[in-house]
DNA sequence: AAGATTTGGTGCGTTTTCGAACGGTTTACA
DNA sequence: TGTAAACCGTTCGAAAACGCACCAAATCTT
């Protein structure tokens, strides 16, 4: 197994040489919809390097069971932030949204990796810094955007760390991460599609046209993915690939 | 000057032998009034331990001047976060809210200490996941409390990391913080007064009955201040202070 | 002390989103 | 193939917050 042989975009990035210190602990990893990776207030059993699929960060109230989504991460990241910065636990849910596939390592072997190799450490604290400012620009976005610009918003990121103009999700699911009413998802969905940006069937959105998306989320996309590239060196949004 | 000498609760609490790689590199320092202690995109120059005062980071749209509250950081903890985690600027600004005054250390200095000295480098690594998770409830906070409940919230964050029980801010003021409009709140300070949780001056606030904010906050108000707890050993909520 | 400025209080009508509910259609599966 | 479940579309009134605008009171300036 090589660097090479992983389609995470983060793995690709670091370098072969830098990633050569995790592959030996890797396991391949089916992501099943709805799997949780981290259990909030447990023990962190594995950090995952998605290959494809979404998962997201979910902030939960301690009680009354509200719940928003913090950040998503695809196959440009990792997760277990909280590992990579020195703890063991965190107090959010992370879970598959999107299935696919992973590696995944031990978060163990990954304190100790972290631990010998400084310059791999600061590879991936790179990454926790544009975690963070992506649930940043998250609260933004909950305080500041109407409900059918977070709708754009969510549908540009997660088209960004998919392959195809397609996502499998239902109203209910989309109005639990956005944190507003199914039915109010149901309405922008139809304006979003008025404007021919999407077309949406059951359990189906088809992305049709990014930039009308982008026009419609207007500031409320383009930070974190802008930081990315200047930290990563790799493009983040779709239209800047090749 | 040794450890004891500052009042910065973070410096406090990781003992005077880690403190020690800093001590030397410290300058006092004023925090004023508005003063900006990182701009967006531009190098960080400086990280502060504040000692008295509170500054917070402000998450800025790229357009339209949209901007909301990311955290706050009193004399519990440093910024700065960029630095910690690697990196040279954030798209975040960061400027004082209540004036005080902090040690700073420049962020080169910072760089080296911490690239030296792993132990105090993993010391602050969690702060910044405190930070983090800080952030991820101020998304929550926007998402899903009212306004009333979102006023209660930073009141109470406010009061954690200052000395007295009164505040000097004004309604504008307050409706920036929050993303709300100034009217808004005005009648929110109105309700909290007429409940007997706050009496409220012209550009002063004074806390009078914390556990009624806490009531009204709910689940918005909690979850980082126990993390805090977990992770630094100290109590971060006034309440649970001796 | 007079005037300018900042801050707070209030009252519109309007927009956005909510909560709850009902019914129809598609899909899953027994 | 039929029945149950999931999903979506739509409706209603109500709540929350908005933008705007105006005035009064407190404070600062000179």
């Amino acid at each position: 197994m090589n660097a090479d042989a992983t389609e995470n975009l983060l793995l690709q990035a670091m370098g072969a040489e830098r990633a050569s210190a995790l592959l030996p602990h890797f396991e391949p990893c089916d992501l099943g919809l709805g799997m949780p990776l981290e259990t909030p207030g447990e023990p962190i059993e594995y950090a995952y390097f998605p290959e494809r699929g979404v998962v997201s960060v979910i902030v939960l109230a301690r009680e009354g069971g509200e719940q928003v989504e913090g950040g998503l991460i695809g196959r440009e990241g990792l997760t277990g932030q909280t590992v990579v910065l020195g703890g063991d636990r965190s107090p959010h849910l992370t879970r598959v949204q999107i299935p696919g596939h992973a590696r995944r390592i031990r978060a163990d072997r990954l304190r100790e990796v972290i631990e010998r190799d400084h310059d791999l450490q600061s590879w991936l604290l790179r990454f926790a810094q544009l975690m963070s400012i992506q649930t940043a620009h998250a609260a933004l976005a909950y305080a500041r955007l109407r409900l059918e610009e977070k709708l754009a918003r969510w549908l540009l990121m997660c088209h960004d760390r998919i392959e195809s103009d397609e996502l499998s999700l239902t109203h209910e699911f989309l109005s639990v991460m956005l944190g507003v009413r199914r039915a109010g998802v149901t309405v922008a969905t139809h304006t979003l599609e008025g404007e021919g940006l999407i077309r949406a069937r059951r359990g189906r959105i088809e992305i049709i046209d990014r930039r009308g998306l982008r026009r419609v989320a207007g500031a409320g996309y383009g930070t974190p993915e802008t930081e990315y590239e200047r930290l990563i060196g790799l493009p983040m949004s779709r239209e800047d690939r090749s």
